[in-house]
DNA sequence: TACTTTTGTATCGCGAACGATATAAATAAC
DNA sequence: GTTATTTATATCGTTCGCGATACAAAAGTA
């Protein structure tokens, strides 16, 4: 057996256990508003810009169009959002919050706080967070590349 | 706009990210063979402990039972395991590996070296990476106590 | 022994993710 | 100005991931 094929040893899988389980304690806060947690992650970029394009959803938050579009189209079956033609551009879907939608920004403060309280560990310092973010984002700066480079 | 509801602030956006464009740099190298990420980590689970009951290897990668239960159905269909009936406990389906899933181990030798080379970037090295993955593995602990709490 | 509870898998339904493909609008090339 | 190419969404098919539920085998209890 060797050494790089041990569990142990993977940063992807320590990675995608983090990611699943973190938004699992997500799931009962965001789910007694009907929300999913990409959903939280749609009106996280819309609550920093309203009246967006797809496109630039789905490039902030590095996922693809096909599959923004759906997740989109439930949330404005929700009546979260609202998705309109652009002017400019008539190719373009601009996708604008609600009043609901708005709303639910207030309805949701307490979210980062009970997720914090769920996530806190001895790790998870005021010291230690800032270089974990540092190499996060050096890592998905890095696949970004990687992933550009052999399509 | 509150702080905390600032997507760059999101410690699980950030997990959600690298997670996802990690296993997207796995891809067409364990495509290349037929298989998936989460079948590759199956994979892994099998090449350290052969002969595992459906539960082990769910509670080995965090997963439910059903979501491993189709996976290893699937494996199955393409001759990498077999499923067989527990013979202390008849409610338990052994998953083995079959000769073509051993097989696989020496075809995908250099799959973690040409992930290494994607994700290499100056935030993990020696020094940084055994921190990052003290910090990772402290979170997933942490959630695991407080995801079993409230149920 | 009979009855209840727990445990191990499996099935169902829904919402992501994403590769492949389609379509219309915008842009570029000629 | 017509044709070719690119761009912005959308649709389709497959595989996760998981809550809810079903069911049989095992373990516990009366």
């Amino acid at each position: 057996m060797k050494e790089e094929f041990r569990l142990d040893n993977q940063l992807c899988f320590r990675l995608y256990t983090a990611s699943r389980l973190l938004t699992q304690a997500y799931n009962p806060l965001l789910s007694a508003h009907g929300l999913t947690y990409p959903q939280y992650l749609v009106l996280l970029v819309l609550w920093e810009n309203d009246a967006q394009p797809v496109n630039d959803i789905a490039k902030r938050l590095c996922l693809e169009t096909n599959t923004v579009t759906p997740l989109v189209q439930r949330m404005e079956k929700q009546g979260i959002v609202t998705r309109a033609k652009g002017t400019n551009d008539a190719r373009q879907i601009i996708v604008s919050l609600t009043d609901k939608g708005q709303q639910l920004q207030t309805a949701l403060t307490d979210v980062p706080f009970a997720v914090g309280g769920a996530i806190a560990c001895k790790s998870l310092t005021p010291e230690t967070v800032p270089a974990l973010f540092q190499t996060l984002d050096d890592v998905i700066a890095q696949l970004k590349k990687s992933l550009k480079r052999d399509t």
